[in-house]
Order: structure tokens, then C-alpha cells, then sequence
RNA sequence: GGUCGCGUAGCUCAGCUGGAUAGAGCAUCUGCCUUCUAAGCAGACGGUCAGAGGUUCGAAUCCUCUCGCGAUCACCA
């Protein structure tokens, strides 16, 4: 049992008894570090109900669960505060029942319910990058986060495959492709099909300007450079279903897939579902169709269709366009339903999706509400800020991006150097050490995303190179290497703990956050903020160096107390593993 | 202009549904390697929580306004 239900049920049976008041909803929190106490309960608000002094009403609650609790060991009251000291036995005993679990996470069956996380979602255009990353950790994670609070989870994404950008390095690639594969030139499939839609742009400005030059207006320029439209013209073809341009479109996304697969599997995710734009839009044009019918969306006279959203504050919405083709909304109201047809039970869908889209999402949810679906009140955008450069926004048309997978490179070098002029990997053989840099120098770029509240904006500056101390994935992974040496240095058995143990301050402390983690675990699934995993482990982390440095564990001659101190840095070292895992990021058992 | 988000130490960030004297890391400075891994520990320095009102016993936190930054309001995705 809790105790903080414990000290509610108590209190709260006393209330009632002595002042036939019904209240049990008592603030409890952590004792400061600068009072004498583990749990103090805030006393102010029932002055509302109780005409008396704080300290008096404080000093009588105080009192009564010294006396009728066996948890309860001391309390004081300091203005409006009660502080409670707690029987090290309670912790004690925690860690005893905890010690067995598979601590905090939640066992998942058939019948708990099921959540789709989306997250990527890329264009087929160009390799990831840095704000790619974001979204893809925070979307993990958040999945991860989400079995732990017991959900079963669908890790998804929406692959957007057709479209003018996709044309682009097409037409591009047929130009001045020589008919070439990545595999020719030795290239990763993302990135060369990238160069081609960079191509396609640097032609295209050139004619632009030829255009204007040759005094034609900015628009009409743009409208009429050749190389555009040719990729109009493809996009028409694969409308239309020509064959040929569908088996280059096929190839050249096949090449893109790979690459990203390679980037995933760089960075440590999956997914369990995908789905393709190019199979969903129609469905979205269906769903127009059926809107259309109902009435909750209407014609204009050059054809398109609009839905009306001003009675909740928004303007009218545009669905499809007047010649009949669709738009980004009409995609993903096809991609949605497509979803809860093939989940019908899910309890909830997650939009991995960057703040920029906020409006979109908003409109979205209040369409698919409209027109009466009610899985529609279980979809939730998971907004996160932007991630921009000391140079300003990252775009991939003008080369200002931070390539995802040259950035995971270069974390790894950087781990490797420093562990270099530490001298901390001597005598580990070479792939050892490899496999090493790549934990580390991906821990350090995954902690220093996910550590972040993900609805503020981060600024990346990439000459800065992340750092390992302090508030950092290598240090988090570095204590937990630390304790695995130790357990294994000292033979750690799991030990039966006596109740009677004296412990410190110090071990107090990192028992009671050891009791908090399930907690945590709820809010983070809850808020959907892995930040909150994140900061909860450094804390963790930083109090369990703090007290390993002082404590000369393996000189202890007391045996059981030895006992106790390994189980606790067992325990530690298990919520660490833990934390990680949900937040994505492999921790080594040798640093 | 309307809407949404953000503004906390020189820098990067915590501070959950209002609670006590606002916390970490980096940077600067001072100690600590014969113990188990110093990628560490102990300590010093550093704050008008953007500003002004309001609600409350009590506000960084909630409300209103102002300022600053960002996003968005497209027959772009």
C-alpha cells in the first residue's frame, strides 16, 4: 500500500469523526531538504473548512497519525506545514516487495488498449534531418513510455510518396540521371534522390530567372519554366495511372525506403504499421463524397468543396481543390479513417507532428467530429517546437539542414575522441570500442533532444558539440556502467533485507525516488513528455553519485548492511535501465 | 490584424494539477585520484522568474493587459 493513501485514509477518518467533515483530498508532498521530514502535508486549505490556527490544526493531524500509524515515526509544523518522518522500515520493505518486479512497468495483454503513435511521417524526397530526429525520438519514446504505463502500442507512420516533390527529383533523375542507381555511385538512397530534387530546384530558378529576364511577370515565370511543367506533366501521368512513370516512381522511392531504413536503424526504431499517401488520398476523396452528402460540407461554384468552421472560431476550410484533386487535408482525413478501420478498438491515435501544424491538427479533429465519428474524440496532437540552427530555420532546398545521419556520425566521432583522450576505453577490442561510440556519442544526441519540455523550441548549434557532463546521457550511462562493475565486482546476490537497518540520509533519499518512478511514468504517459522521464533520471542519478561517493560500499564489514547497499544500487541501477529504455537510449554495462 | 505557443542565473534547461528560502548542468573560482571507473564528488559565485495589474492565507505557476520571440491563418505539404 501507498503511503500516501495510507496517510489520506487516516487523516481523512479523523476529520470525520472529529469534525464531521468529508475531505480527502489532502495536498501531500516531498519534505524540502531544508526541514526535518520525508512527506508534509499542506494544512492550509482545510482552514476553509476548519476555522483554526495552521500551526495548532497541524500540531492535533500531527499527533493523531503518530499515534495511528506505523509508518509515521516524528512530525513538526512550521507555519502551514506538517512534516512527516517516515519508519525507514516502510522504504525498507518497498524495496524488498520491488525487488523482484520488472520495476514500474505495467504487464500488457490483449485486452489493454490500444494506441497508435504516429511519428516521422516523411517526405520521399529527401534524406531525414535534424528536426526529423526530433520527431521520430519524441514519437519513439512515446510509445515506449506508453507500454510502460500499460497500453499496447502500434508505432506508425504516414509516408507522403506522391506529390509534386517526389515528381521533381523524377523528372530531374530522368534528365541527368544516366540512368544511374545509388549502388553506381556508391550513394545512400535517400540522399541521391535528394541531389536530384536539389537539381530540379537549381534548374528550375535558373529558367525562373531567364524568364524574368525575358520580361515575363514573377508568377507567370514561374508557372512556365520548362523543367516545372515536366513535373507537372508527371504528376498528371502517375494520376492517370501510366505505367511507365509508375515503375519510376516505384524505383526512386525504393531507394529513398532504404536509406531512411538505414537512418532508423541507426537511431534504434521501428514501426509496426505503414501507411502510404498514395493509398490513403482516395480514400480521403470518399470521405468528401459522403460529406458532401450529409451536407456538413458544400460546393462552390468553380467546384471545390469547403467545410464551414466559423461556429467554432475558425474560418472556412478548403477540402478539395476545383479540379478535383486533393489537398493535405483531404489526405489525412483518409489516412485517419483508414486507421481506426484497421484498429477499430484503438483508444486513442497520437500525431507525432512539429507546432507548425497545430492549426492543421485543430481543423482535422473538428472535421472528423463533425461529421460523426466518435472514435474522432480519441486523437491527440503530440506538438513539439521547432528545432532551428544559430543561422535560422533549416531548409533542405536552400542546404542549410543538419543531415540526420551526418549528425549521428558526428556524435559518434566526437564520443570516440574524448573516450580517446581519456584513455577510458584501453584494452577493449576494436568493434567494443565501436559499438561503444555509437551508445554513447546516440545517448548523449538523444538525451540532449528528449531532455527538453517538447512543446518549447530548441536551438541547435552544432558547432557546440553536445556535451557529456553533467545533465547528459554519458553521464546517466556512465553511473549505470559504474554500478554494473561494482555488482559484479562485489558477486551481488539479491538479498533479503532486515527490517531493523539503520540508513542514512542518503539512502533515504534515493529510496524515496526509487518509490516515485511508477509515477513519473503515469505523468510522462499522461502529458505525453518523455522530458519528464528524462529529468527524473538525472535526479536520480546525480543523488545516487552523490552517495556512492561517499559510501565506501565494498569495505563495509557489516555483511548486512553491504547487502543493503548493493540491493539499493541494484534497484537504482534497474530504474536507470529502465528510464532509458523508455527514453530510447542503449546503456552499456562497461564505460 | 486574428489565433496558438514560448520568455526562469552570462549560456543550456528543470520547476507536474498554486505552497516554505526558485533548482541543475555549462562557464569562472577552491578543494578531493593508494579504495569501486575523476565522463565523478564537495563547495563558492551567479536571479526584479520579460513588465504591470488582478484572484488567493500564499503566484514562476491561474486570470487580464503590455512588450519581445516564434508559428499559423494558402486551390503548399
Amino acid at each position: 500500500m501507498k503511503i500516501n493513501s495510507v496517510l489520506k485514509s487516516e487523516l481523512s477518518k479523523y476529520l470525520k469523526l472529529k469534525y464531521n467533515l468529508d475531505y480527502n483530498d489532502f495536498e501531500i508532498q516531498q519534505t524540502r531538504k531544508d526541514f526535518e521530514g520525508d512527506l508534509t502535508i499542506v494544512i492550509f486549505p482545510l482552514l476553509k473548512y476548519i476555522k483554526q490556527n495552521p500551526v495548532n490544526l497541524g500540531k492535533e493531524l500531527g499527533t493523531f497519525i503518530l499515534n495511528n500509524s506505523v509508518h509515521v515515526t516524528g512530525f513538526n509544523v512550521i507555519q502551514g506545514f506538517l512534516n512527516l518522518t517516515i519508519s525507514s522500515f516502510y522504504y525498507l520493505e518497498f524495496l524488498n516487495n520491488c525487488l523482484n518486479d520488472d520495476y514500474g512497468f505495467t504487464r500488457i495483454n490483449k485486452n489493454s488498449s490500444l494506441y497508435l503513435v504516429e511519428y516521422s511521417s516523411p517526405n520521399t524526397n529527401k534524406p531525414l534531418h535534424l528536426g526529423h530526429i526530433r520527431n521520430i525520438l519524441l514519437g519513439y519514446s512515446m510509445s515506449k513510455i506508453l507500454e510502460a504505463s500499460g497500453k499496447r502500442v502500434n508505432k506508425t507512420q504516414i509516408i507522403n510518396d506522391r506529390g509534386i516533390h517526389i515528381c521533381k527529383s523524377i523528372v530531374a533523375w530522368l534528365k541527368y540521371g544516366d540512368n544511374k542507381s545509388p549502388t553506381d555511385s556508391n550513394e545512400k538512397g535517400d540522399f541521391f534522390v535528394g541531389k536530384y530534387y536539389i537539381l530540379f530546384d537549381k534548374i528550375y530558378k535558373k529558367e525562373v530567372s531567364e524568364l524574368i529576364k525575358s520580361g515575363l511577370a514573377k508568377k507567370e515565370a514561374e508557372q512556365n519554366s520548362s523543367i516545372f511543367l515536366e513535373a507537372k506533366e508527371l504528376l498528371k501521368k502517375w494520376e492517370a495511372g501510366d505505367k511507365e512513370v509508375i515503375n519510376i516512381w516505384k524505383l526512386m522511392n525504393g531507394w529513398v525506403y532504404e536509406g531512411f531504413n538505414k537512418t532508423y536503424n541507426d537511431l534504434g526504431v521501428d514501426f509496426d504499421s505503414l501507411y502510404y499517401e498514395s493509398e490513403t488520398y482516395l480514400i480521403g476523396k470518399e470521405i468528401i463524397k459522403h460529406g458532401l452528402e450529409k451536407q456538413i460540407f458544400y460546393k462552390k461554384n468553380d467546384g471545390s468543396v469547403w467545410i464551414d468552421l466559423s461556429d467554432q472560431g475558425l474560418d472556412e476550410k478548403l477540402l478539395l481543390r476545383s479540379d478535383g484533386t486533393s489537398v493535405y487535408m483531404t489526405q489525412d482525413l483518409g489516412t485517419a479513417y483508414k486507421r481506426y478501420k484497421d484498429n477499430p478498438e484503438m483508444k486513442g491515435l497520437i500525431y507525432t507532428v512539429g507546432n507548425e501544424q497545430d492549426y492543421h491538427f485543430n481543423v482535422l479533429f473538428k472535421i472528423l467530429k463533425k461529421l460523426g465519428f466518435k472514435w474522432a474524440e480519441n486523437l491527440f496532437h503530440l506538438s513539439y517546437g521547432m528545432v532551428d540552427l544559430p543561422s535560422g530555420k533549416m531548409k533542405s532546398r536552400e542546404g542549410t539542414v543538419v543531415d540526420a545521419d551526418e549528425l549521428i556520425l558526428e556524435m559518434t566521432n566526437n564520443a570516440s575522441k574524448l573516450s580517446k583522450e581519456l584513455g577510458k576505453l584501453d584494452g577493449l577490442s576494436s568493434n567494443d570500442k565501436k559499438v561503444l561510440n555509437e551508445t554513447i556519442g546516440l545517448g548523449a544526441l538523444k538525451y540532449y533532444i528528449l531532455k527538453v519540455d517538447p512543446k518549447k523550441r530548441i536551438l541547435f548549434d552544432p558547432n557546440d558539440s553536445i556535451d557529456f557532463n553533467g545533465n547528459t546521457g554519458p553521464f546517466i550511462q556512465y553511473t549505470y556502467a559504474r554500478i554494473q562493475s561494482l555488482l559484479t565486482k562485489s558477486n551481488y546476490k539479491k538479498s533479503k533485507i532486515n527490517n531493523q537497518l539503520e540508513i542514512n540520509d542518503k539512502e533515504k533519499q534515493l529510496l524515496k525516488l526509487l518509490t516515485i518512478f511508477p509515477e513519473i511514468i503515469k505523468s510522462a504517459a499522461d502529458n505525453l513528455n518523455p522530458a519528464l522521464i528524462a529529468n527524473y533520471t538525472y535526479e536520480l542519478v546525480k543523488n545516487f553519485n552523490s552517495y556512492y561517493q561517499t559510501t565506501t560500499i565494498l569495505k563495509i564489514n557489516d555483511e548486512e548492511l553491504k547487502g543493503f547497499r548493493l540491493t539499493l544500487s541494484y534497484k537504482v541501477a534497474s530504474i536507470i535501465k529502465s528510464s532509458m529504455k523508455l527514453l530510447g537510449i542503449n546503456v552499456p554495462e562497461k564505460m
